[in-house]
DNA sequence: AACGTTGCTTACAACGTTGTAGAAACCAGG
DNA sequence: CCTGGTTTCTACAACGTTGTAAGCAACGTT
């Protein structure tokens, strides 16, 4: 049923060899040789064994993306940018959830780059940066937080510039009780601290002073963390006048949290998140955010993996820092 | 850097097959034997190549996921599913994104199926029987529409009698005027068809008259869409006192729309989606939906594709249905 | 006529793995 | 110590592809 080389090859009356120069498009072939075997090709519908041609030539065509989980908006997101930015350079895109636990994603680092795949982008949780010394092979891009000085290209956005940003964003309506939601605690969330620190940052810049009782922890950083978080802060008795939300879902499950509690949206309390997804837009009232240029990360990181595998192997891990802007819209408008 | 059977055999003194064999978990080998070996595979990290062994063994541990977009939130948590079904039985997942059109859809039920994966789970919009006639080998489930008694397996849900039901669940509420969001004429739009069947269905066993006007088609399913949509029901002059869209994206751009016209959801019009995303969960209001068994769907979809690569690969196409049931929230709660 | 040059094609080996078949070592029972 | 059976191990070939090197025409140049 499924044809070889070979098949062809005695079909067209020629080498096999020829037929792979066919296949392969080398040049010197001449015109109606190639016909007779693009003709054989056709007629028996060949199609090359890849994982023959993988072993032979030592590459697969296909690359890793590691995610923490697909219906997070964010990572859906950014995946599908993937795949649009490595279908360019004629690659298949293979994706693995790793369900951002240490353990498991330590086992997609070192575990799946076994041959099946020319390269790994990966957008870590929990690994530090102990988990990815001694990883031989396979070249891998990082997404998101520096594993502090890791061994691995990565590409980021400026965290902490970004959260400040947006807080004086809020400072800027005249808020002064701000409220952060999403703090962790654990090795993982660096994006958390980082984004704890351009919050404090920027409310240093206005000369507020920080209120350990406005910032609320989430554990995962959904929709129902935002609502629990948030009802957690109204049930605190603390009132806030604003809230900066580590991530849209976070936010999103904030907005929704007010909403039960019968506060106005941006009236009584503005809304602010973090990675622009579609929800955001069309959310009751539309979501302020900070936009990553998810594109742009996406296409930088497959330009790290395609150079690291084509150039210079060895080369030191550079790391790339992509672009953002704020994006207000109406849970931060003036009332 | 790299390392092969062989090199573990030479650093254990033993053949290569013997390092196979252990690596394979064959019974009889010496325990002392086994020690060193995998002394051996310890001390240079081996890990065995895949293209290799596939070459040889002719499967590849890996099938693929096509679906239309991932970034819409319904496939991004089928996705989920299926990665996670897929991993009981040690498969990868390669996860495809079509674009939803019949040419690349084509191009991905023929062409992914070059020996790099094993079975297809796909979940096609515009694909049609003849497109999937004449495929050879790789084993195939769809997702979904049926592709009328097209050559492949496939799960779906009774789509007919889930729509039915959420309109007669809004009539149930008195109401008479509903509208109907995501109408699709082209070939691609079978889900629409039947939905838009289920919602005539139950009009007509409430004797409520068809009106045309109130039914609005949606080019694409997204929550611009149905934004649109609503908008221009608005616009035409047509009052409905409820919306029945035909997927949750959808909803919760007409929530978006009715919000914008300053209609009160559910006291003005009442609004019903369809796939119960985490969206909807958490929406102002919270969204009425047909709820399907997702992870059901993603089970049943990877056992009948191991059915097939592992018993009779020429056994009829069967069909398997998943159940769903409906999820009344705020967005259709009694005034 | 002998010579390189170029264009086209081919035989062979190799990629790293595992199935087959059989050899070697071991064991138990006579 | 031999016999027959089991356990343990190995040599070889094959999976389908492509790189290498080399062969064979056909050509134009000396």
């Amino acid at each position: 049923m499924r044809h070889r080389l070979k098949d062809v090859a005695e079909r067209a009356g020629v080498s096999v060899k020829t037929v792979s120069n066919v296949v392969n498009g080398y040049v010197h072939v001449r015109p109606d040789t190639r016909a007779r075997v693009e003709e054989a090709i056709a007629e028996l519908n060949y199609r090359p064994n890849l994982s023959a041609r993988n072993l032979r030539k030592g590459r697969t065509g296909v690359i890793a993306l590691a995610v923490p989980e697909l219906d997070i908006p964010y990572f859906a997101e950014l995946a599908r940018h993937v795949v649009t930015a490595a279908a360019e350079l004629g690659w298949t895109v293979l994706i693995d959830q790793t369900g951002g636990g240490r353990e498991q994603e330590r086992v997609v680092a070192s575990g799946i780059t076994d041959h099946l795949i020319d390269g790994l982008i990966f957008s870590p949780l929990a690994l530090a940066a102990e988990d990815l010394a001694g990883l031989d092979g396979t070249p891998m891009v990082l997404l998101g937080e520096r594993v502090d000085h890791g061994p691995a290209d990565h590409v980021v956005i400026d965290n902490v510039a970004a959260a400040r940003e947006m807080t004086a964003h809020l400072i800027g309506l005249g808020r002064r009780r701000i409220a952060a939601i999403g703090s962790q605690r654990t090795p993982e969330g660096a994006s958390a601290r980082l984004r704890l620190a351009g919050y404090t940052a920027a409310l240093a810049d206005a000369g507020i002073d920080y209120d350990e009782r406005l910032v609320a922890p989430a554990p995962a950083w959904h929709r129902a963390d935002g609502a629990a978080a948030m009802r957690g802060l109204l049930a605190s008795g603390v009132r806030p006048d604003a809230v900066f939300c580590f991530n849209d879902t976070l936010a999103l499950g904030a907005l929704r949290a007010l909403h039960e509690a019968g506060l106005r949206v941006p009236e009584d309390v503005a809304v602010a998140g973090f990675d622009d997804i579609e929800d955001g837009r069309f959310s009751i009232p539309t979501l302020s955010t900070i936009a990553p240029d998810k594109e742009r990360i996406a296409r930088l990181a497959v330009e790290l993996l395609a150079n690291r595998l084509d150039a210079d192997p060895t080369a030191p891990p550079q790391e790339l820092s992509a672009p953002y802007h704020l994006t207000p819209r109406e849970s931060t408008s003036a009332p």
